[in-house]
DNA sequence: CCTCCCAAGGTTTTT
DNA sequence: CCTTGGGAGG
């Protein structure tokens, strides 16, 4: 291996890769170099004869994942890189747990329970232990709840002691339930992949003193996202070594909603003693306008480290700020800028459009296609969320962990085969009374069931099932694969469901294509079926090709964190779409201090120019209603943005005429601006 | 047990 | 707007 060339960072970084003992705080503001900072530190730890076994990288999306793996195999060739484990806090948990799952009270085959599928399960308790009518309860904030407990390691008993409203207790006994029945089913919740290994590090430390070995050197990129349970994950696996480097900017914490904890970072040097802490503050990405907007938005908050941003890039254009009057409108004059940018010679891997909220994205996506523009949407399942596909997915669940009995029940009787709702029901009461699962009471359904049509139905159902668990187990083909989806007979029952052949054919092609998908995927990587199951529910998005097109990228402000482009959209930019309308409902200070930072995220992720929109109508279910700029465009300083007013419908892209009635309208809007 | 039809309710953000 | 789920009829 070469030695590596540091001689292109500035001090202060070369300073937090040459720390390799002890912990170190590297406070790292918006395009600071972190990522660099940590590819480079591994490069440097592996020339200072680290093995690279002993080092654990934890990020906190898998695309975040993915990029370092690449990046850090490109410094030390991909032979080292392979041995070094990066991963999310999810992908570290199931790991674990593949390797030590009877310690955690589960089997081989345990499958990762996503939300669709515990919304489900929450609905099933409702209709077993309560009176429908009794409650108005979303199952939604039950389930938040439920994790808001569970990564505050709360069991069902302790949630029990401390329930204190009807609501509460109602909760504490849907817990409890839910806790068991995930047991039963060998099934974890995503919670569940982070406190159950805490739980096996607690109870045997011999293993926790081999992960301890394990993993000498660690290091957590975003570490102000970590919530409390993955703070003690960490903090447990670091004990014996106490090598622990964690990079983050307070600024950036958008994920308060799944209980992230802003003090851990904050508190970082009184957790861990003798902490080194490098701030990172000179910016490489963006120009002068952007940082200024930037810190402007951010400035508002009042609950942050103080830190200044400064660059050496130089002022660069001016913010563009549209004022449109509706989202057909915002589409189209976004589309079309980004012709002309193209046009310009801006290739379109070099523009992103990031918002709020996912829908958002879907006209863009329409628009895409009609114009002809090639583009990508990060993270968004919902492909993988259409019926056909989850379908497909729990008989293939089945094919691993038969037990699972959300999947069970939503594929016993579809295609229908005669199983309905009260054979279900009949067969639920058998697996309760006799403490047993659904999968049992299905094997002994001859003891319930006295319809002598229904009990073979059953039996060839679970025969079917066995077949293919063998087949599909022993050799994940392509043929074997179509075999499956043949028997099952779904293809069909979608053709008769969808008489109106088009969006049949659409739904078959989408089966055809996970499957297609999924093979090419266990295939290339030589991954049995349970393994990539696993995947699968962990990063549906893995199963799309990761490949380097020339496509602009569409993607929420979440998923962008930690990307950068040349120029970035922000449509939508109002009240109630950011800040989200949820959180203005909630009166809470915080709530908005966090969209501003969300804002602010957004902002920062733009090299050469940002270029905002605003509109004066918004949809909401097919509705237009009237909304206003938000709160966070008043912050950003007027000197570095130039206001087009595309309101009337006629205008066009920079007419200084037009921008002096801009400015005029948001006077209007603002009283003064 | 299955199927068709209408009413209601739903949108943050992610692993 | 569009998906889901409950209820009635076959």
């Amino acid at each position: 291996m070469n030695k590596i060339d540091f001689s292109h960072l500035n001090e202060k970084q070369q300073e937090a890769i040459k720390t390799v003992n002890g912990p170190v705080l590297v406070l790292a503001g918006a395009g600071s170099g972190k990522t660099s900072v940590i590819t480079y530190r591994i490069a440097y730890m592996i020339e200072k004869d680290v093995s690279p076994k002993n080092i654990l990288a934890v990020t906190f999306t898998n695309k975040a994942a993915n990029e370092m793996k690449e990046r850090i195999s490109k410094l030390i060739g991909s032979e080292n890189a392979k041995n070094i484990t990066v991963c999310t806090f999810h992908a570290l948990g199931v790991r674990i747990l593949r390797e030590q799952y009877q310690k955690a009270g589960l089997t081989k085959n345990f499958t990762i329970y996503t939300d669709s599928d515990l919304e489900r399960v929450v609905k099933d308790i409702f209709k077993e232990y309560f009176n429908k009518e009794d409650i108005d309860i979303k199952i939604r904030d039950i389930l938040n709840i439920i994790s808001e407990a569970k990564s505050k390691f709360i069991s069902p008993k302790q949630f029990k002691t401390i329930a204190n409203s009807e609501f509460l207790s109602v909760v504490s006994k849907v817990y409890d339930y839910y806790d068991k029945y995930l047991k039963i089913y060998s099934s974890v919740d995503f919670d569940d992949l982070i406190s159950k290994p805490i739980e096996i590090f607690k109870n045997y430390p011999e293993v926790l003193e081999y992960y301890q070995n394990r993993f000498k050197y660690i290091m957590v990129d975003e570490y102000q996202d970590t919530n409390d349970s993955q703070f003690m994950i960490i903090d447990m696996l670091a004990k014996k070594y106490k090598n622990i480097f964690v990079v983050g900017d307070d600024d950036q914490s958008i994920y308060g909603f799944r209980g992230a904890n802003v003090d851990n970072i904050l508190q970082f040097t009184k957790q861990f003693a003798g902490t080194k802490e490098i701030k990172l503050e000179q910016n490489y990405r963006s120009t002068t306008s952007i940082l200024n907007a930037a810190n402007g938005v951010i400035k508002g908050n009042k609950n942050r480290t103080d830190k200044s941003l400064w660059s050496k890039v130089g002022v660069g254009e001016k913010i563009l700020c549209y004022l449109i009057d509706d989202q057909t409108s915002e589409v189209e004059k976004i589309v079309r800028k980004i012709k002309y940018l193209n046009k310009e010679g801006c290739d379109y891997k070099n523009i992103a459009i990031i918002y709020r909220s996912n829908h958002q994205g879907t006209k863009f996506e329409e628009a895409m296609i009609q114009k002809e523009i090639p583009y990508k949407v990060v993270g968004d399942t919902s492909f993988y969320d259409r019926k056909e596909i989850r379908d497909v997915l729990s008989y293939l669940v089945l094919l691993i962990n038969e037990k699972s009995e959300v999947h069970l029940k939503r594929v016993i009787n579809y295609p229908a085969r005669n199983i309905g709702a009260t054979t279900v029901e009949k067969l639920m009461q058998y697996a309760n009374q006799n403490n047993t699962s659904f999968l049992e009471a299905l094997k002994n359904c001859d003891k319930v069931i006295t319809t002598k049509k229904t009990v073979e139905s059953i039996l060839s159902f679970l025969k079917l099932i066995e077949k293919y668990k063998k087949i599909l187990n022993d050799f994940l083909s392509l043929d074997n694969l179509n075999a499956f989806i043949k028997e099952i007979n779904i293809k069909n029952q979608i053709i008769e469901e969808n008489k109106d052949i088009k969006s049949g054919e659409f739904k078959i092609k989408n089966i055809d294509t996970f499957i297609n998908n999924m093979y090419r995927f266990t295939n290339d990587k030589n991954m049995p079926l349970d393994e990539y199951l696993l995947n699968f529910l962990l990063e549906p998005d893995s199963n799309k090709k990761e490949e380097k097109k020339d496509e602009v990228t569409l993607l929420t402000i979440h998923a962008a964190k930690g990307l950068e482009f040349d120029y970035v959209f922000i449509p939508g930019f109002n009240e109630g779409i950011i800040p989200h309308e949820r959180s203005i409902e909630t009166g809470n200070p915080k709530d908005i201090e966090e969209e501003r930072r969300l804002a602010y995220v957004a902002i920062t992720r733009a090299k050469k120019q940002l270029i905002i929109s605003m509109l004066r109508m918004k949809e909401v279910y097919g509705k237009l209603i009237d909304c206003e700029p938000s709160r966070f465009i008043r912050d950003i300083p007027k000197n570095v943005v130039e206001f087009i007013d595309f309101a009337k419908g006629q205008s066009d892209i920079s007419d200084a005429e037009i921008e002096e009635e801009a400015f005029a309208k948001l006077d209007e809007i603002f009283g003064k601006f």
